[in-house]
DNA sequence: GTAGATGCAAAACATTTGCATCAGT
DNA sequence: ACTGATGCAAATGTTTTGCATCTAC
């Protein structure tokens, strides 16, 4: 944790910005729930337990430059909101999602699944990737147990657009 | 092009719905850029010149009305905006997307690429996957000739969230 | 006539921005 | 003091909603 803060100060600094109260406060709001895709306003309502005073632009412009430097990665599940995560430095690509249209958890899959069809699709549509999105939409183990075939017709319209 | 709005017709009908003028314009206008992505916006823009005085409001409610039956499918590239294209009713899961970072242009791909991957996925990770969604973002076979190194790191922060 | 559909304006919502003030060097 | 960062409120942009009116059967 400490590290990794140490860091994205370093990284701050490379670049002129300051590591505010404010700004590590809402670092430690993501890396304490880094399982969790918080949206602005989820990251907000958390550090204003611990930082009352700070405001949601701060927030707004703090998550805006974490994600101008890589730190973070601004994510669009399609319901609306955008959410924040981590970026891996490591990996080429950022990772893939199953969310769960009854419980709404969002897993991630950390595995590249996609070498093989990005070729392909280079190849075909001579189309040079440098990114993809790729998420899946369906019904975690978690609950798989709980439906039936009634819910089924119902819950697929929690897939988003 | 008539037939597909008659059996759209016949789906509204089929709910107790209306094919109304407006409705039925709306429809033509995406009938007639079926190459596009448009958003509501657009949509309302076009549509305005056949019918000037349709509503912005009649237009979100047609492709709301749309998407909950099926017909329309919203999607969402992270740029803020909704965008509505038809269902393909034959194929299982939605098509792919490829997005230039360059000129903005999106193209489809029909091809069915996940289905080795939605097996390992849903083995693996004891998901039941309904659907998926995947984009690839990157430079479209009509911009890759002017792009030069100095300009790719530009364009790679078009890549949205 | 009744139920659904429309247009307009207002509201709602996420996000951004202007600006005066504040903090750290 | 200077530069950047903050908090607040106002503005923005997209989408939704309330409501009185209209339309089609």
């Amino acid at each position: 944790m400490e590290e990794r803060i140490d860091k994205i100060r370093q990284q701050l600094h490379a670049h002129s910005y300051k590591l505010t109260p404010q700004r590590e406060a809402t670092l430690r709001v993501l890396l304490e729930n880094e399982e969790d895709h918080l949206s602005a306003e989820d990251v907000y309502l958390l550090v204003k337990e611990k930082a009352p005073e700070i405001g949601l632009a701060t927030v707004y412009r703090t998550l805006e430059l974490m994600s101008d430097l890589h730190i973070l990665q601004k994510i669009n599940f399609g319901d609306g909101v955008a959410r924040y995560e981590f970026r891996n430095e490591n990996a080429e690509h950022h990772h893939h999602h199953l969310i769960c249209v009854m419980c709404g958890i969002v897993d991630e899959i950390h595995e590249d699944l996609l070498g093989e069809v990005e070729q392909a699709v280079s190849d075909k549509f001579k189309f040079h990737i440098l990114d993809h999105r790729l998420s899946f939409h369906g019904i975690c183990h978690r609950c798989i147990d709980k439906v039936d075939k009634n819910e089924l017709a119902n819950v697929r319209s929690n897939i988003p657009g």
